[in-house]
DNA sequence: TCTTGGGTTGACTACTTAGTCATTTTATAT
DNA sequence: ATATAAAATGACTAAGTAGTCAACCCAAGA
């Protein structure tokens, strides 16, 4: 029987991704997410107690996924500056292959519906992104700005580029993904 | 009377837009909306004929503000580097002096809620910015990025840096608008 | 003083919401 | 086949929801 039951698990989840990315939170109600994952109003409030515990499992599952895939295969390259690019085409090719996702992470990452308890146990995640940025420090590659300004600049960037590729029209990719790169990684190098 | 009317409106919209930052378009009622605001329910409703009039009224509102302060003085500093730079300053002061129109403008830009037509006539006051852009693009002053790109870039940048202002903790406000602004030049200067 | 009329009120309605729970279905073990 | 318990159901409830409207207030003019 666990099959099913993490099928239906799944099913819930992805019904609430869609809606709560198309309505907002407030906006979607548990009956709709039922309806949409095709199960009974019930079943929803087995898997999760409260909708806030819904949306709180979703966000975990997803800036896990984030965070898995952004750190993939980032140790391997030779240079600091090919460790960067890595991590870059990870997160923008990450967001423009999953839209619901990238816009989801985007609409609550600072919402009251994700409880301080989510967010540090996601934060743990991301501890290797801040390592890698201290090292830059350390090794001279970076720029003398901190730490905290340079994670959220790189980040951030990374999400204006899947913005940009998702909503200006057809054009070619990976010159935009690499057009943003040279861009961030102008701005963060040391001169 | 003229006053007294104007008293209640401009209430209004206060109310609003500290309810929506906090608890989002669905999750803030009308009746919350008009209490907060020390009015009665249809006084709502004789100034914005629906909910989703009031947000679009509040969003027109808040993004005019910010056009209106975006481009002062920008077009009397002497160098192409000046004027940017100086934009980047009101961009960043305002929203880290104006945090909750900040935070309301980040929350609805992208929303459903917020009309199309809306938006096109809000788009309408950031012409001189992308003005500006092409400008730089054609004395050769900015790199060969689409100019689309170079605002969203920059835009969202400053966004990035009033975040950190705002959230990691005292530090020198100052020297972080400034550090926010070479990062963004270094970046998106022709080289 | 009395009338006029726009601004204001809040009880009200028809509808939707999160969450419950007695009942039914289903999968497995004997 | 039968027994067992976990999983699934959907009608139900109590508490909201956006929006309405008949009644009320009050400043200004006659």
């Amino acid at each position: 029987m666990k099959k099913q039951v993490e099928d239906k698990k799944t099913a819930l989840l992805e019904a609430a991704l869609k809606l709560f990315t198309e309505r907002g939170f407030h906006g979607t109600s548990t009956a709709h997410i039922s309806k949409e994952a095709g199960v009974a109003t019930g079943t929803l409030f087995n898997y999760f107690p409260t909708k806030e515990d819904l949306i709180n499992g979703l966000y975990f599952e997803v800036k896990g996924e984030l965070s898995r895939k952004m750190g993939k295969d980032v140790q391997t390259q030779k240079t600091y500056e090919e460790k960067l690019r890595k991590m870059w085409y990870n997160l923008v090719e990450w967001g423009t292959e999953n839209q619901d996702k990238f816009l989801f992470v985007g609409q609550f990452c600072s919402s009251p519906y994700i409880t301080s308890h989510t967010r540090e146990v996601v934060m743990e995640e991301y501890v290797f992104f801040h390592d890698l940025v201290t090292e830059g420090l350390e090794n001279g590659e970076l720029g003398d700005y901190p730490s905290e300004m340079i994670t959220s600049m790189f980040y951030q960037s990374s999400r204006t580029i899947v913005d940009y590729i998702l909503y200006s029209g057809p054009q070619d990719k990976n010159e935009a993904i690499e057009n943003g790169f040279k861009i961030v990684w102008g701005g963060l190098v040391k001169k």
